[in-house]
DNA sequence: GTTGTGATTGTATAATTGTATTATTGTCGT
DNA sequence: ACGACAATAATACAATTATACAATCACAAC
């Protein structure tokens, strides 16, 4: 359990809402180092229980700053700051990622047994439907 | 121990669960041939180890695979790969992994700040350069 | 051969985590 | 007052983990 409850302080009566002054607060942690790469921070419901409010406010905080990169809420594990790449990093990463990620596809399809162009065809296909993130992932049910 | 562990890539930031990429990935495995019918899987905890999660999880994607009949888990003695799909479940199979494999290079692609039309573009580069490594697994080590 | 002990396997149950959905509350504009 | 909308809370849920357990194996002792 963290102390992290103890360094944020809200203001029930403030016109700023709960969940944004818990997000504002942590982007300051982390930003003056207080909290580090892979640091748990408290659950949502230990720092609900600290600060006495409801946990899906702080859950909403987290989900925000999930959204930015800064922490990593994973269901049942707990949330972590996350690793933020150094700008140098960050652009290098793009610079290189794309083409690393449609190797690594194209090696994937190949050792699926389908050739190039089946590759490129299905992922015509994904671009057409849904386009978006990751999907459900329906495995097949026994039969 | 077995070296499927480093064929088993999981993200813990995927809003698909953890079960479930072991339980795809495995499948995938098999299909591509990689997994034969007898093969000895790595111990729920020799994998857990591995990825740095919980056996208990590995044990629940062992009893999806188990509940398909991919698998044989035996209480004692261990995992082993049961019985090859039949060729139009291998083929279902094979037809899955490619499209969540092209699924998750475009959301690798969107995340990284590229259009769709960027994405093909770039596979189209790498399959006229006739990409030679498989690039494995860059991202997500911890947390 | 049998038995016993310890290590290793998967299993079962419950506790802990974040998530989704819905209802309630509060505030502001009209 | 009223209605709309944002913020918060209540409830149920899903994923992961912790803990204890049962089956199997390896191997030594008898």
């Amino acid at each position: 359990m963290n102390e992290l409850a103890g360094k944020i302080q809200i203001d029930l009566r403030s016109s700023e809402p709960i969940y944004l002054q818990i997000v504002r607060q942590i982007e300051q942690l982390v930003a003056a180092g207080s909290l580090k790469q892979g640091d748990q921070l408290p659950t949502v419901r230990e720092l609900a229980t600290a600060l006495r409010i409801n946990f899906n406010t702080v859950a909403r905080a987290y989900r925000l700053l999930d959204e930015e990169r800064l922490i990593s809420t994973q269901r049942g594990r707990g949330t972590y700051i996350w690793e933020m790449p150094t700008p140098e990093i960050q652009e290098r990463l793009r610079a290189h990622g794309l083409e690393e990620a449609a190797r690594s596809y194209l090696a994937a399809a190949l050792r699926l047994g389908f050739s190039p162009a089946e590759a490129a065809a299905a992922l015509s296909r994904v671009m057409a439907g849904g386009g978006g993130h990751d999907a459900p992932a329906d495995h097949f049910e026994s039969f």
